[in-house]
DNA sequence: GCCAACGTTGGC
DNA sequence: GCCAACGTTGGC
């Protein structure tokens, strides 16, 4: 089981969304690096820190899970979708990603703040410079804390 | 709104 | 294959 980050602007998609949704296909990346991670490296029961990214304040807001692996995006054959990809060809989509289902919501944000103060995550990959991917891995251990700090 | 970091594009 | 120009991300 692995562990990981995934940032989403709660403007466009929060964890309050994915609450009422319960599942959401994690559609509309368009960067290699984080699509590879979906594609080939996630498995279904991974868990995942939902992070509020362009928000105030940006942070952690809770706990998803990988509920399937292999998902098309339909928003790359979608012509209207800032995400279409006329290059992708529907028998082999170029751009795969995972469904990821609700686990729980933190009770209180764990701001990018409260992380960089915590010793514990100095190494944690979302704290790292220039750290833009919006999927990457996370340590377990690194998980746990953050975990904690949230309340769970 | 600014800007650092970094990915992508395209000319050569 | 190099690299300058440009676009995007995302914190501040």
């Amino acid at each position: 089981m692995k562990y990981w980050l995934m940032k989403s602007e709660p403007d466009v998609y929060s964890i309050d969304n994915l609450h009422k949704d319960k599942t959401t296909p994690w559609e509309g990346v368009r960067n290699y690096q984080a699509r590879n991670f979906m594609m080939n490296d996630m498995q279904l029961g991974d868990l995942v820190l939902f992070y509020h990214s362009n928000a105030e304040p940006p942070g952690v807001a809770g706990i998803a899970k990988v509920s399937k692996v292999g998902v098309a995006d339909k928003t790359q054959f979608d012509k209207k979708s800032e995400y279409y990809d006329e290059k992708s060809k529907k028998e082999k989509p170029t751009w795969i990603c995972v469904e990821v289902e609700f686990v729980a919501k933190f009770k209180n944000l764990v701001s990018l703040a409260d992380l960089r103060a915590n010793e514990k995550l100095a190494d944690m990959v979302v704290l790292q410079k220039g750290s833009r991917l919006s999927v990457q891995p996370c340590d377990k251990k690194h998980f746990n804390v953050v975990k904690k700090m949230g309340g769970l």
